[in-house]
DNA sequence: AGGTTCAGATAAGGCCACTTCACAGAAACC
DNA sequence: GGTTTCTGTGAAGTGGCCTTATCTGAACCT
């Protein structure tokens, strides 16, 4: 599979450089002078990833990640610049880029890292199909749902101690929601038969939360 | 509210400098010398924020990062180095890492950026609860999960087009399941009645595609 | 104009999910 | 020991969800 590749360079000469050693390497190269021109591109066509230069007159390589996440949310995003700051280095990570690098940086380890951070970007689908019936119809419940978070933040929980917390007067009925957590894989008992979270309800509590 | 602060710092004066700050600042500390002290700590006690130095005897900052966001996962993650370097930064910031500080930093300063920390952490809610409802509802079922993972490569889509990608003969019977991904806000039309993904739509599918 | 495809809307039937009820054994308490 | 609480299990009834069938008007093609 060819990498669709969107860089944005101001430096001419890097830019050539640059699009001739991605396209040696197999990639197809979308190269533009400024981020504008890169974020209109992104508006047309989808591509892999983005290769943005920080520091470009106009729009800085942070501030075009950011337009570009938004156009199309599962692109990658590699930074480079000349000038890193750890400050920088640290407000791209933050901002969703995939990696940060300095140059000058080889050309060949370049193209090697955009390979693996889209490799990275193409992960497992997190659920197997079944898995995910169990697990949305899980979360569709109002009752499962305030279950999973008061046990994100007091586990491990006795049986009604968590049906009180939740606010359930009838013990069959939040047995029942309980029965169906764990069906989904979301929550499981320890030795002890106190209720506990598993990692996957774990993660779906940090998507519940807004994490 | 009172924040929780787990301390991992190998200096014993400053983390009694640090200890007596954050203190002062109304926050309770809780002081470990090692990475492994803390994360023995955090078995038994939930805290809000981890303040990590980067270079410690035995276990680093980063090591002890990834350790504390399997046992808590919800706990915010500051690193702290006098040594930084972009790299470094990078890395700590992709395994997790909310803030990466170097040394010297005003104590002040610093009780702001844990509480700042603390305060993005504390999103809202990411649903509403009769939106979530409806979002997971719509996303038990299979033949949905397969339209949205089609739009979100091939937006946008006329009606047939889709039914026939994801392979259902009875158009019927897609209508129906496509108008409960609209009800559930997670699918559009545009002007020309084609379909699109809504921004909640794209972020679910982030979410199925594993990302 | 007639035929085909598209893109819906509606209703009915059957299946699935949830609530309620009855009951049970175990553990804790007095 | 007797009573209360806890923590489940299974069955029946009811409402919601999904599939199927029927139909429609619009657009396109010959």
């Amino acid at each position: 599979m060819t990498l669709k590749i969107l860089l944005a360079e101001d430096d001419t000469e890097l830019r050539e450089t640059l699009v001739d050693a991605l396209e040696f390497e197999g990639m197809a190269v979308r190269a533009c002078d400024c981020a504008e021109t890169a974020i209109a591109a992104a508006q047309q066509e989808r591509f892999d990833i983005a290769l943005l230069d920080l520091v470009m007159p106009g729009m800085t390589g942070i501030e075009a990640q950011t337009a570009l996440k938004q156009i199309q949310p599962d692109m990658g995003l590699v930074l480079t610049t000349a000038f890193a700051t750890v400050d920088t280095a640290v407000e791209a990570m933050k901002k969703g880029a995939d990696e940060f690098l300095t140059k000058p940086f080889n050309l060949e380890a370049l193209a090697t890292t955009l390979r693996r951070v889209q490799a990275q970007r193409q992960t497992q689908p997190q659920f197997a199909d079944e898995e995910a019936d169990k697990i949305f119809a899980a979360l569709s419940n109002p009752i499962r749902r305030q279950a999973l978070l008061h046990l994100s933040h007091h586990a491990p929980m006795r049986f009604m101690d968590l049906c009180r917390k939740v606010g359930i007067e009838d013990h069959t009925k939040f047995n029942f929601h309980l029965r169906q957590l764990k069906q989904s894989g979301l929550l499981q008992q320890n030795v002890n038969k106190l209720y506990i979270l598993t990692n996957k309800g774990r993660q779906m509590c940090q998507l519940l939360a807004g994490e």
